[in-house]
RNA sequence: GCUGGUGUGGUGGAAUGGUAUACACACAGGACUUAAAAUUCUGCGCCGCUAGCCCGGCUUGUGGGUUCGAGUCCCACCACCAGCACCA
């Protein structure tokens, strides 16, 4: 029996304890039936639930029920991203172990998603915090290391030079420590990289197969891998010999370069390197001030956003190197706009026709040459205009001239590599993988350093390598470092002790491959032969941000892991759907030295402009002005978040569920607003009631009979099944807000029927059976209950997906739109069928459009059938 | 700076190149109530008039273009969001 009163927490528990009895979500494999893998981003750890979980994992488990109702052997697993800097940071403030804050964390927020009502296989949880799942990290990295594919080399870190630690990009702030406030530095230490550059080509090709991602997507993955077909170019040099410093030089030698376009090699006017390059060093030996600018090169962060906006720099080393074409002599500039970690650290400068090579010339007074006919002129430039960096074809150029762009590479080519300075070259503008992470929270690295013998592999019988779980980071540095327990071991190859390495896997290591170990989470080894049955993974859903380096990664360990024979796919997500991102307003005040001060909403009081724009925001504790810092992601640190536990206390899981659901389509940003709360929360209650007033007739109602419907419950079924029928469509293209509002519709057409008789009774029981159906995976607590107590069934879970009857949707009388000239005139209803001369003469008589081509003759008709006639005048 | 997106009523949003504003929220008015809440009914882009229940004009960030017809396609611009390799 159904109460009066929709009460979400009573039958929400309800519902959760039924399939926690039943183990309705526990999986397993069944060769021969089709399975469907249905997977979110598993989350980090961070203390609560936030509105994209809620969001992301709503999105993931409405499409995981949809599968099973289409009858698929659905798996839908839970895991815990759960190494990571904020559990370092949440040590220092908190004085609290990172694995107790974060073993703590997972258990809060587990219960959180058990509240929202997820079709989880909890069996198969895992987090990669525990020694069960990193130690296969580390034997990931011992394989790839016995192949190559692991190598060690220098990479450029923030260095914080008064806590002697590497900070982390987040913990720049305006190019300072966050905890010092000292001016950061750019340092270099030895890592270890991955070398997914081997993997480009593949990783770029193999895009195009992945018809089941968007364009967008895989445009951006396309961009950061960045193919690019150019030029090595060498420029022969002749140094002086300088005093004796640090850096020592052969004086004669070749500096390359490589560029795109070497059909501009005739009007380079200078060369500009990286403030690391060999040259510049060797440079600077015998020039303090060359010395002094190259460190001033260092300071700053070394994300690449700080790297390309800040002011062009530059120092002339005083050197020269000669032209490979024409022998003349170019200056040998220091630029700080070139990055030593991309392409040599040097570039061949067109000032004519490149804009940051432009700018930098003009600062500097270098010369600038025109050597290609653009649209703009032949001039040579004053104020930069892009088309100066199009293609054309050759002018000043000697025996070049006249050749369009291709023609040129090809003879400027030909002609260096007859005289050995310059090779056709394929550049990437991906970069290997740099893992190493100066830091405690994470899976420790499998090395071993001996004095005699070196670096030496961790043998796989002593994986895995345990991290201690009970540090606490104090922010000077790696607390492994000084922790003897971990260090001090014997070296596998000649028993001496030796000292274990200290750093870290990057954590993007753990995501990498956890979709696989999903398939045997208790496995012995890796992997076992269940990930054959259960990859690839048939729809994998997580937030846009990830659209680059987290797919990527994956992408290459999945291909890494094909080649070592333990999957057999090369892809391991069929289709990808990228979740928006959640906004909401931030506000802020800038605090009284550095830094900012964030408010969280409930904490000021906003008042609106007439347009409904902010017009001013104050702070209500003293009443004095925030300031409005615009749109953006809800984060912890800008205090803009929106609790979802507070929304499922007090409205229960399918009221959040629906809401989010109901505002915005799931690619679309969402900007946060409670205001349709309450309107998700009645329209559920619509249901219930319905369900309640009805539950006697619907019981009791017998199988519709089509032939006994009146004309007006004729037009109420039609309503319904229109409406299934696009909520339909809608579903399939996981546009969920407009299968709701199909819903919506369903519910509103059920409520016209006024009168209780056998056939709207039967009507009834067949449409609100089609619309619990339908969204029972948005709202499956009620829809469960409701299902249950009507006698639809036992379990709406395994129901069968609603499917209109095509019978209900002819129409006898069609509404047509005339226009006249593409604007709407009138209407006109026609019988379906009706020939399409017969329309036309129907369309020109119909009322008021008599008037608008009155006088004029009709030159020519367009007919949508069923749909819309456009008269033409 | 580079790369990828987004822009529609007071608000969230809807619309295979074919009736712009579905479905909701908010608001206003009516009913119910001693009252309020809840519920329910009606109205709701802007402007105009000859006020039509099939009136007319304008309207999808701005300015152009293609088309019988553009929110949708193309070009330019503006604003906002995301990513940029050590946040995850």
């Amino acid at each position: 029996m159904i109460s009066e009163s929709y009460n979400p927490q009573l039958i929400e528990a309800e519902a959760q304890s039924y399939w926690e009895k039943h183990r309705s979500f526990t999986t397993c494999e069944e060769p021969g039936r089709d399975k469907f893998y249905c997977l979110c981003m598993f989350p980090y750890p961070s203390g609560r639930l936030h509105m994209g979980h809620v969001r992301n994992y709503t999105i993931g488990d409405v499409i995981a029920r949809h599968q099973r109702m289409l009858g698929k052997n659905v798996l839908q697993p839970m895991g815990w991203d759960a190494f990571g800097l904020p559990a370092e940071n949440a040590a220092m403030a908190c004085g609290v172990a990172p694995s107790k804050w974060t073993y703590d964390n997972i258990a809060y927020m587990k219960k959180q998603l058990q509240s929202l009502g997820l079709a989880i296989d909890w069996d198969r949880e895992l987090a990669t915090c525990k020694r069960e799942y990193y130690r296969w990290n580390q034997w990931l990295f011992l394989r790839m290391l016995e192949r190559g594919i692991i190598y060690l080399k220098t990479g450029l870190v923030n260095w914080d030079p008064v806590d002697q630690t590497v900070l982390a990009n987040e913990q720049v702030i305006d190019g300072r420590g966050w905890r010092t406030g000292a001016i950061v530095e750019k340092k270099e230490i030895p890592m270890y990289y991955m070398a997914i550059t081997r993997y480009a080509e593949e990783l770029l090709d193999e895009l195009e197969q992945l018809s089941g991602w968007s364009e967008q997507v895989k445009l951006m993955q396309k961009h950061w891998i960045g193919k690019s077909h150019g030029v090595r170019i060498g420029f022969p040099y002749q140094l002086p010999s300088t005093v004796p410093g640090v850096v020592e030089i052969d004086l004669s030698g070749i500096l390359w370069v490589f560029t795109t376009r070497a059909d501009t090699l005739l009007g380079v006017t200078y060369i500009a390197v990286s403030a690391e390059h060999p040259l510049a060093l060797y440079a600077a030996n015998s020039n303090s001030e060359l010395a002094n600018f190259i460190k001033e090169c260092r300071r700053g962060g070394v994300t690449e956003v700080e790297l390309t906006t800040q002011d062009k720099k530059g120092m002339p080393t005083g050197f020269t190197v000669y032209h490979p074409i024409t022998n003349e002599s170019l200056p040998l500039w220091v630029a700080n706009y070139v990055l030593m970690g991309y392409g040599e650290g040097a570039v061949m400068a067109v000032p004519a026709h490149d804009e940051r090579d432009f700018s930098f010339a003009q600062q500097f007074g270098l010369p600038i040459k025109p050597v290609i006919h653009t649209c703009a002129s032949d001039e040579t430039p004053v104020v930069w205009q892009d088309i100066y960096s199009e293609h054309g074809v050759c002018v000043n150029s000697g025996k070049y001239d006249g050749l369009d762009f291709d023609r040129a590479v090809d003879a400027i080519t030909a002609d260096l590599i007859s005289k050995g300075l310059g090779e056709k070259k394929v550049t990437w503008r991906l970069r290997d993988w740099g893992i190493s992470r100066q830091r405690y929270w994470g899976t420790p690295i499998p090395i071993i350093h001996c004095q005699k013998c070196g670096a030496i592999p961790v043998p796989d019988e002593q994986l895995p390598v345990v991290l201690p779980q009970h540090l606490i980071p104090d922010g000077s540095g790696n607390p492994l470092d000084k922790h003897n327990e971990f260090l001090n071991c014997a070296c596998p190859k000649c028993s001496n002790p030796a000292r274990r390495e200290t750093d870290t896997m990057d954590t993007f290591v753990d995501s990498s491959w956890y979709f696989l170990r999903y398939s045997a989470p208790d496995a012995d080894k890796i992997l076992d032969k269940r990930v054959d049955y259960w990859m690839p993974v048939d729809q994998y859903i997580g937030g846009i941000e990830h659209a680059i380096l987290h797919l990527l990664y994956a992408r290459f360990c999945t291909k890494f892991m094909r080649d070592l024979g333990l999957i057999k796919i090369s892809e391991p997500f069929t289709n990808l759907l990228t979740q928006g991102m959640v906004l909401n307003h931030i506000f802020f005040r800038k605090g009284e030295k550095s830094g900012i001060n964030y408010y969280r909403t409930d904490d000021i009081k906003i008042s609106h402009d007439v347009h409904g724009k902010i017009a001013s925001v104050i702070d209500v504790s003293d009443d004095l002005p925030v300031e409005y810092g615009g749109i953006g992601t809800m984060s912890k640190s800008r205090k803009n978040g929106v609790d979802p536990q507070t929304l499922i206390k007090k409205f229960g899981a399918d009221t959040a569920r629906l809401f989010i659901m109901f505002a915005a389509p799931p690619e679309q940003d969402l900007e946060w607003s409670d205001a349709g709360l309450s309107g998700a929360y009645r329209f559920l209650r619509r249901i219930w009631i319905y369900a309640a007033e009805h539950q006697d007739a619907i019981r009791t109602a017998s199988v519709l009979n089509t032939n006994i419907l009146t004309e007006p419950l004729k037009a109420v079924r039609y309503e319904i099944h229109n409406a299934l029928r696009q909520a339909l469509l809608d579903f399939n293209r996981y546009r969920f807000n407009t299968v709701i509002a199909g819903g919506m519709k369903i519910l509103n057409s059920l409520g016209k029927m006024e009168y209780s008789s056998d056939a709207s009774n039967s009507l009834r029981r067949e449409g609100l059976s089609m619309l619990l159906r339908l969204l029972s995976p948005i709202i499956p607590h009620i829809t469960h209950k409701i299902w249950r107590e009507l006698g639809y069934g036992k379990d709406v879970l395994d129901a069968a997906w609603p499917e209109p009857d095509e019978a209900a949707l002819e129409k006898t009388l069609v509404t047509m739109v005339v226009q006249v000239n593409g604007k709407l005139r009138g209407k006109i209803e026609v019988p379906a069928g009706t020939e399409i001369e017969v329309i036309k003469k129907a369309a020109q008589d119909a009322p008021n459009v008599n008037q608008f081509i009155q006088g004029r003759s009709v030159l020519k008709t367009i007919v949508v059938p069923g749909k819309l006639i456009n008269l033409v005048c």
